[in-house]
DNA sequence: TCCGTAATTAACCTAGTGGTTAATTAACCT
DNA sequence: AGGTTAATTAACCACTAGGTTAATTACGGA
């Protein structure tokens, strides 16, 4: 695959890696606690490979703790996303302002994705 | 594929789609001229898929003008992105803190994305 | 009307991705 | 030492992604 930003897309194109990256922004994790929750529906060797992508990307690193891998998220390819992204920040600066706006047409408080993207144009758009 | 973010994420996790984007960010475009820069690597066919991608990803709208297809980049898609990355806000925004520091560190000017970055972080930061 | 150009569709091929089960490595515990 | 638990490796399989060539559609111009 070569090259490093389409890594960095890839390994989060897949909702299973997604859903670990968010557990792990709430703390460190074990293999196995971030398997947990796909146990019903994945086999070890799933997670693990799944792990390994996140880890090649950047996203993740693993440290050794007796017989556990401890998994700790990782600034570094978020760097990388929000690096590009600034080339098109004209787009999703507008995009924000459209939510924003949307959002103030519906109820004061709404779930948390709407309320993170509501603060977010809040902080930045002006001066 | 199914979920929405995974078609986002996946449409960027391709070097010749993110050149088309890149292309499409300074304007409209017909096939043709998205092809050009790659005319000597790849077939026509390719192209219409990798636009194809990006269409349903919801990165670019086209419309019929004559024989041309007129191609034009989209917010949608980009807000998505921004979105998700909202999530992940305390990470990213730490990275390009260092980011910024690391360019105090080099030339005055540097290259695009550099820039970019720098004027970022001093844009948000402070307040 | 006929030819050239723009672009897409169809049919196909190869390599890579996401998953599996079975076997293996490594550490802890009694 | 032997058993249990954590995790990885190996070998395999099905499906999709990215590419090809050849054929097709659609429009403009002499």
């Amino acid at each position: 695959m070569e090259d490093t930003l389409t890594q960095t897309f890839a390994a989060l194109a897949d909702p299973t890696r997604r859903a670990m990256l968010e557990r792990l922004s709430l703390g460190k994790a074990s293999v196995g606690d971030l398997a947990q929750p796909f146990r019903n529906r994945m086999s070890l060797p799933a997670i693990t490979k799944h792990l390994k992508v996140l880890e090649k990307a950047g996203f993740i690193t693993k440290s050794v703790d007796a017989q556990y891998r401890r998994c700790e998220i990782n600034q570094e390819a978020f760097q990388e996303v929000a690096e590009w992204m600034e080339q098109y920040r004209i787009f999703w600066e507008e995009s924000l302002d459209r939510l924003d706006a949307y959002l103030k047409t519906v109820s004061p408080q709404t779930k948390k994705a709407s309320k993170a993207a509501a603060k977010k144009g809040k902080q930045r758009r002006r001066q």
